[in-house]
DNA sequence: TTCCATCACATACAGACTGTATGTAAAACC
DNA sequence: GGTTTTACATACAGTCTGTATGTGATGGAA
């Protein structure tokens, strides 16, 4: 049926084909060790395709990036919608970003690789625009329901990320995957309770 | 006076040699842009002389990963010894971990580098015997004062390694340097009340 | 003192990989 | 219907890593 392609077709099923097999090589080997011939076999075309499509292998590394965190944060958007309040909005979201995040393709592109291959300033410029901004979302909506001039919006936001990432890789890393998640469950809501605290006086 | 170097003399110079330019081009360029020759040329040696002290490239910048951290390990202990309880030891630890890791070779090196490079599990180990090391003790120190079951030392421990990791790349990014400095500054002494508060109750 | 082994490199080379330059068939357009 | 543009494929040049081999100096043994 679909046999005659149109030309604009072509060009976006190539593209898909490439950020699907590049995002598969650049999770299984890491940015630096992953072969762009690797890539583009798989994708069943050749190095000319990749590189009419992209720039370079940077460019190419960087839209799966762009793609992989989109994915975390429309699985946090979409978990956190049923929430009552921000407190149960701010935990939903962060369990939905832990699970999202332990998954390989986000551990090891979104986590690892992206801040070195592209600089921290451009991966928090993509992340802006995905995870981080569910949850600086988040930590202004509590902060909103119980206000405190004492606590900046926008540095609890990259301290809460830095934990949560850093969280991310040591439950992947724990012996007890399963226990070590279930700590930081349990410990999560504790931590925002006390952080997001009122002053004692009041 | 010291024309006729003994084996060892030379041994030893030449591989500080190395790791010091080492130091400085993957400052300069990030580990995967640097160029091994670049370095020995500035050492005045061949790339034989480096895959004579290292295995490989790999193993040349984890040995200038582990100097970098030891470095940053030695200031934070340094400042935190004249304190005069638990609390102000963590906060001057930590004020000397962001002084040290606001400066290029660490920041470039330890803090966005060696995770991908080396990969998070290995950085981690190395980080565990320096920078990590002293962290952790300051939490034991804040957990031994004040008790409290519901924190876990290890998940406070890497949670806050995140936390100031970003810290510091966030405050190098500021478009004002110095006052995001001040604010983190007046943050995290914040943050440290209310993570190690008492419950309530009491 | 002399001989030999080992050290601490230097040199030469092979292999892999990235990016670019060029060629080309099919589609799109006028 | 002829020409231009698209969406690649092919070929090539340059760079870089790691390895294999050569070599002079040093240090120990006899």
């Amino acid at each position: 049926m679909s046999r005659a392609k149109t030309k604009a077709e072509q060009h976006a099923a190539t593209r898909a084909a490439l950020l699907r097999e590049a995002r598969r090589v650049f999770t299984a080997t890491g940015y630096a060790d992953a072969a762009t011939e690797d890539i583009v076999r798989r994708a069943a075309v050749t190095r000319g395709a990749l590189y009419y499509h992209f720039r370079d292998k940077r460019a190419l590394f960087e839209a799966v990036v762009d793609d992989v965190a989109r994915g975390i944060a429309d699985r946090i958007d979409a978990a956190s919608m049923p929430a009552k309040d921000a407190f149960d909005a701010l935990l939903r979201g962060t369990h939905a970003f832990l699970d999202a995040c332990l998954e390989p393709p986000a551990r090891r592109i979104y986590l690892i690789d992206a801040p070195a291959a592209l600089g921290w300033h451009r991966w928090r410029e993509i992340d802006g625009r995905h995870a981080m901004r569910t949850l600086r979302a988040g930590v202004e909506a509590m902060l909103a329901e119980q206000p405190d001039p004492a606590l900046s919006p926008e540095i609890m936001t990259y301290l809460l990320s830095g934990a949560l990432n850093e969280a991310v890789l040591w439950i992947n890393e724990a012996k007890d995957e399963k226990a070590a998640r279930r700590e930081i469950d349990r410990t999560l809501p504790l931590l925002f309770e006390r952080l997001f605290a009122r002053t004692r006086a009041r």
